[in-house]
This record gives C-alpha cells, structure tokens and sequence, in this order.
RNA sequence: AGGGAUGUAGGCUAACCGGAAAACCAUCGGUCUCCAAAAUCGAGAUUCUCGGUUCAAAUCCGAGCGUCCCUG
C-alpha cells in the first residue's frame, strides 16, 4: 500500500465535485451533506480532520465546548495556526471566557456555519468531542428561552441552601412529569425544567413534541468515531496534562483571574483550569491538581464513549486519528460509500 | 539459616465475643433537551492455598506458599 498516493487523486477530486452538486441540486442523499469526527479527548480528532480537510477540500468547525472560548489556551489543546495547514477552522476561540456559552448557541451558529461552508461548495467537517452539541444539531431542542442569568443565579443560591433535593420537591410541584423522570440529585437538568416551567408559563414536558426539523445537512451528517486502545489513551492523557503544567498553565490560569474572568465560570471550570483554581485557592496542593486533572480528563473521555456508543448510524474506527493507517481506511469507506 | 510480623477487590482499609464480606479510590458499564471538559446511576471478592474444629470460619487450630522486618 502507497501511503502518498491519495494526496492528488481524482477520486477526492470528484468527491467534491458531488459535494457542491448536491449543494446546488439540494437533493443528492448519496453525497454526506457534513462529516463529523468525534472520539474520546486525546484521540487525535485535530489531526485527523485536518488530514480529512485537506484531502476532501474541506473546512473544520470545532465542536468542543472548551475550544469556543478565547483566552483559554494551553489545557485546551485547540491547533495552533501555524499547524492548521492553510484550513480554515470554525467556531473556536471567538466566545469571550466571561460568558457561558450553551449547547443551543453553538447548534444555531454551526447550522449557519455549515450553510456557509457548503456555499463555497466545500465540506464541513465537525470536529470535537462535545457529544451533546452534536446531538443539539442533529435532534434541535424545542424553542426555548436563553438562560435567564438572574433566574439560574437564585436556583443556584437555593439549591446551595436547600440542597438539590429541594429543588427537586418544588419541580414536583411544576412539572410533575419532568420531576419524575430526573433523578433528585441531578440538580443541572431539575433546575433547567425549573427555568424553562417559570419563564415559559409551561412545562417543559408539554413541549417536548414541538422539536424543530433538523436542517436538511444535519439530517445527513456522517459521524465517525474514534476509538484508540483504552489503556493508551490514558497514557496519552497522562502525558499531555503534565505538558500542559509544564508550559505554564499555572500562569495562564493567574493571568486569567486577574484579568476578572469569573472562577466559576465554564471556561475555568474546564479541565486543567478547575483543578487550577483550587490549587490558587489553597484548597489543594500543586501536585495534587495535576493527578486530579489527570483523573478528571480520564473520567471524561470513558464518558464520552459512553455517550458516542449510542449515536445511531456512526462509523467507528479503532486507533488514534494520527494513525496513516487509520486515516486511509477511514478516506477510503469515505469514498467507497459516495 | 534462625527469630518476629503479616496475607480480605487493581490499591488502601473495615467486619465486636465465630453469626448475611463493607467503605473509599481506581477500573468497567449506564443515563442525560441547552452550564455537558457538567451532573448523575450502577457493577465487581473461591477473604493466599490445602486440611481441621464448629450448626456456623475472613475470624479459631495445623501445614504449605508469598511478602516484610530483625539477627547472623
């Protein structure tokens, strides 16, 4: 097998050339309308869309909940510029890390991005490992409101009072069907039906049935999954949270503070940053923010191949993304299926 | 080699006078409609081995094996 041969074949010349058909005619169910390239953290989902990108003429739209906000750097391992290779990424480092950014504004915003790729009659290639964004694009949430910052602030106040299980009696109380189905402790999703009860007048269970159709692209997504050797992968994962101390995420994260970046925020609450804060808070030792971060990260990515694991219709290839042999086979089912 | 100690899940530790083998961490699996790098639920033992005492053994007795400490 020639490794080198795919760079200038026709082949993912005239993959193209049926992408941006499908585009014009709308209608071409053979043509993938948009990849995606999901996996556990630290699986190489960055260098594989790039390799995809490049033989596919594509471009990448970040699908990382962490990778959307700027200011946050090191621990988040987004490409650096310099190795984007000439292909332009979507979506990632333009969210003020002040701001909680919701699986609903990236749906919007990938929707409109996608459009926007497929315009140019290139291919959108989502690339990340937020399994719920995703999903948020290919199933849309009913219309619902933004997050009422002042209203999540109080439920936060009382559930630190009151405990998870009282916010849980009173969503028994507005909305019994939702409080049925949640466990008591599961406080982020009892206090989300809370505030979607008070600032719709309705319960939420009452308009799950109103559910927008996905987008004609979303609807044929193609999502392929990586999944390298679990014990590896822990490795890796090992191994790149000590780089990142190395390379001064301690700094970073000072320097961020300083500049008012709210501790509890979702940009500080990622990996790396969470364990951080605490250690600049005193509660914990360095040495134990790195083991803690290690751990967390490892958590992380079991989870997300829980989540990817029911994802009807994805392709999954086992190994690293880095893998030439992994990046072929996967060319290869990519163009044997047009 | 002699003397002493010790052996319970991957790790660390519980289990009263013999009376249903537990917790924590790790690991594995699941749930999840918008803070998701979040939150949450669950699973796992031939108690080193063999034998003995007993209605009943992780627990008591014997032997073997392993580990650690001390002495030479």
């Amino acid at each position: 097998m020639s490794a080198d041969e795919g760079q200038e074949n026709s082949p993912v010349e005239s993959y193209t050339e049926i992408a941006s058909e499908a585009q014009v005619s709308g209608q071409d169910a053979r043509a993938p309308g948009v990849l995606a390239i999901v996996g556990p953290t630290a699986s190489g989902k960055s260098a594989l869309g790039i390799e995809v990108a490049l033989r596919l003429d594509g471009e990448i739209i970040n699908c990382d909940s962490v990778q959307v906000y700027q200011g946050i750097q090191i621990a988040t391992a987004k490409v650096p510029l310099a190795e984007r290779q000439g292909i332009p990424h979507h979506l990632i480092d333009f969210v003020s890390p002040n701001i909680n950014y919701t699986a609903g504004d990236w749906a919007r915003e990938a929707a409109a991005t996608i459009a926007g790729v497929q315009r140019r009659g290139r291919v959108p290639i989502l690339v990340g490992g937020t399994g719920l964004y995703l999903r948020a694009l290919r199933n849309p949430f009913f219309p619902s409101p933004q997050t009422d910052a002042e209203l999540r602030r109080r439920l936060n106040k009382l559930r630190e009072r009151r405990g998870a299980e009282h916010l849980h009696r009173l969503l028994q109380r507005l909305d019994p069907d939702s409080a049925a189905e949640l466990y008591p402790r599961d406080w982020p999703r009892v206090q989300r039906a809370i505030e979607v009860r008070l600032q719709t007048g309705e319960a939420m269970s009452q308009q799950k049935g109103g559910r927008p159709e996905p987008t004609e692209s979303a609807r044929r997504l193609r999502s392929m999954v990586l999944n390298p050797p679990r014990t590896e992968l822990y490795q890796r994962i090992n191994e790149r949270t000590e780089k990142h101390f190395e390379a001064g995420l301690v700094e970073e994260v000072r320097a961020l503070l300083a500049q008012g970046v709210p501790a509890n925020s979702n940009a500080l609450g990622a990996h790396g940053y969470r364990r951080v804060v605490e250690y600049l808070n005193g509660r914990r030792e360095l040495a134990s923010a790195i083991e803690q971060t290690k751990l967390d990260v490892r958590h992380y990515a079991k989870r997300q191949l829980t989540w990817f694991r029911r994802e009807a219709g994805a392709e999954w290839f086992e190994g690293f993304g880095e893998d030439p042999g992994l990046q072929q086979s996967l060319i290869a089912a990519l163009e044997n299926t047009r």
